[in-house]
DNA sequence: GTCTATAGGTGGATAGAC
DNA sequence: GTCTATCCACCTATAGAC
């Protein structure tokens, strides 16, 4: 046989996605450099280019291979609901935990996918329009059938109303596993556990009971 | 007379806090050139150095300029609620209010305020450890107090989770600000309108809700 | 306080041998 | 596919004249 390199070319271009998952996430997008990320994934700094193009565009291999599996995930999930529910209604818990859990599993994953939770937080805050225009377009399909989803759970309410609590939703959950890592530092000890388990514990009851709260009233003082 | 600049010396500093606030939302942390800002601002490169020291150093005064107001306005609320209701808890509702409208007022402010919402998107999910250092400090107080006030509203509710719910409503506000100038794109025409009442008419109702929430069993499956 | 000029360093990207 | 070597743009920071 002819020689062959220790460690599989094929899989250099799945070692640099690690390496930039993890770098990405530690030092976020300006600051790991392509170098950085090379030289940890012990691949060359041309292979960027050669895998990728740009370091936009490992950017956003980087966001697909996580997201397109998660949101597969969420629809799976809420296609299996929908079809046990029949012509009723799926229960509202049912229908957020099915948004929730997919993305808190991938939070407590043990290997890098851990990463791709400070990920988040970073891309939707981003200012950069390439990186945001990723993140809305990963986003359209789930967010449009959930909330389609929420609005038979609760009927009366406006489809507005609807978008409103589906963001403060993604809100409430994206902050809190970016912050998963911090928990002890912000909460001054007072919460030790940012495992999935205990995070979905506490956020499926204030979601549900925010869900089903009476419509706005557009009288509200500013 | 002698001849005078005809910007006064003592509003460079100033106008470079204007300038890099703007170009902080707009390009990032990093994307923001020291050059671009302060061309922007009409005033030399090198004097980001004489006045603030170092870009770390003007980051963090962009903060503290606007941060500190803030949350004074914050806890000035929440004494004046505390005064009024005596030995009696004060209505959850105006606890909430008084967290969450001085941070939507700025949002909507006409001035360069609008884009520190940006910032504090950014901020919150900045893996730089002295960016969130800062935003820790800056919130210390402001935490403590209301968590305080909010377990006095909701008796019975364990100390974790008043904690965890102050953090969903931390999330549901922040990223709703931060997508506030993008609300059209997401919602696919559903929402127009991203101004402090409109915001602020939405939230109260779902986070009200959400506090009064029965406390999570710790049953919940991941 | 403000300016010019420049030091000193790092970044992404590419050409071309192997 | 992988590597070395290099280009060139850009950055922060500072020294020193005014």
């Amino acid at each position: 046989m002819t020689t062959q390199p220790a460690v599989p070319a094929a899989d250099t271009k799945a070692r640099i996605l690690d390496a930039a998952e993890a770098r990405f996430a530690r030092d976020g997008f300006d600051g790991a450099s392509l170098r950085a990320i090379t030289t940890e994934a012990g691949a060359n700094l041309a292979a960027v280019h050669y895998h990728f193009g740009s370091k936009d565009d490992l950017i956003q291999a980087v966001f697909a291979r996580r997201l397109a599996p998660l949101n597969q995930d969420r629809l799976r999930r809420l296609d299996a609901l929908e079809a046990a529910a029949g012509d009723t209604a799926p229960a509202l818990e049912a229908v957020v935990r099915a948004f929730l859990e997919p993305a808190l599993r991938m939070a407590e994953a043990h290997d890098t996918r851990r990463a791709m939770m400070s990920l988040l937080g970073q891309a939707i805050s981003q200012p950069d329009e390439r990186i945001r225009g990723l993140f809305i377009r990963q986003f359209d399909e789930v967010g449009s059938r959930f909330r389609a989803a929420l609005s038979r759970c609760l009927p009366g309410l406006p489809d507005e109303e609807v978008f409103w609590r589906l963001m403060f939703m993604v809100g409430a959950m994206v902050h809190t596993m970016t912050l998963s890592q911090h928990l002890q530092e912000f909460s001054g000890g007072l919460c030790r556990s940012g495992d999935a388990r205990t995070m979905a514990a506490h956020l499926v009851p204030f979601l549900i009971a925010g869900m089903q709260a009476p419509a706005a009233t557009l009288e509200g003082r500013p």
